[in-house]
DNA sequence: TGTACATCAGTGAACGCGCGTTCACTGATGTAC
DNA sequence: TGTACATCAGTGAACGCGCGTTCACTGATGTAC
């Protein structure tokens, strides 16, 4: 049953994204190789065709994410100031579907302890949204601007984070609009 | 073997900080009922003495490390708030094994996914927390002090969670300083 | 206060289960002639 | 272009392993008389 190279490219990819889409909505301890190929319409057996590990996996689907992230927050901040803003607010969203979510919110505390490479990409697409964001900073100073778009994505990391564990809607809401108002207001400081 | 009451009681407590510990270190998947048990000196097989499940222990445990931030928080506040600050400015230290940590920091996006009974302990811990940094607030608006505690929180979860992931130590670094940095500022703001 | 008995914390073997991974096999694809 | 053969994506059974949980048992403790 050999597929031709284009088909199994694909397969690979589309296995990336299945398993980028499952660690996002249950972590990845929980998220087994049997059930993201029985999710692609494969059976396990054929996972080792295409990755070392499942180790290898995580790695590949937290780069594909952060990829897809930086590439769209890209095209928000070629649009102007205000489409940055506004893809910025959507990440902030209660249920953060946006995109498929960020993995970096969703997998926070997981990606601490993962391995050097997962955390090296992570890593890597953490610099390049802050460069965005730094690009529109207000500041004449470059670093300034930087320390701001950190600040700004490091809060937002942290109030979707905690408005994902409150148990109260309301409080949860009342998290996400307070980063919201703070999206304008730290990055333009100073 | 029965255990005397007094002996039983403490035999619990500690499991349930020997637990904290190792769910703040590792993560609550991949720590083990075996493995706790052995840290406390016993055999697995007598943890259903103890609780009902290992979910319970999660609870039990996460309740436990939010108490104690919790207490050690309002004893900090209580002697004003540059100690406050002081405080919450050791949260932020990169290893974070002040008061053996945060169980928000350190199992963020696991306590996001756990069940309701452990999401409730953990958010009751926040709202405590939120209420002692918003007494200190400088705004003559009680809401407007409680929005700035929020946000500082928030704010610190995300920058110690992020610090933890990027794998180059001086951007940590930088991330937990400019989070130090806003400490000040944003409670106070408005 | 002393004795007989019920309780129950802790032991260690065993349970079913799902995990990541391996492997012999299949058969369509790509390649060499 | 046609034929023969090597490649390898995918299958499905099987692997060892560690997990949470159960259970029969032990023996010191607490209790009833």
């Amino acid at each position: 049953m050999k597929k031709s190279k284009t088909e199994t490219a694909e397969t690979r990819q589309r296995i990336i994204e299945i398993d980028a889409q499952a660690f996002k909505r249950n972590g990845i301890d929980a998220t087994g190789v049997a059930e993201i190929m029985a999710a692609a319409g494969l059976t396990h057996g054929g996972f080792y065709r295409h990755f070392e590990s499942k180790q290898q996996l995580v790695t590949e689907a937290c780069a594909a994410s952060m990829d897809q992230l930086v590439h769209s927050a890209k095209a928000a901040a070629g649009a102007g100031l205000e489409p940055l803003l506004e893809h910025l607010r959507n990440v902030l969203h209660a249920e953060n579907t946006y995109l498929g979510g960020c993995p970096l919110i969703a997998m926070g505390s997981e990606l601490a302890r993962s391995d050097k490479n997962t955390r090296h990409v992570a890593s890597q697409g953490f610099r390049e949204l802050v460069e965005i964001i730094a690009d529109w900073g207000l500041s004449n100073d470059p670093a300034t601007s930087a320390d701001g778009a950190i600040f700004t994505l490091t809060s937002m990391l942290g109030a979707v984070t905690m408005a994902r564990i409150i148990d109260d809607p309301e409080l949860s809401e009342r998290i996400l609009r307070i980063a919201k108002t703070s999206l304008v207001k730290v990055p333009a400081r100073s």
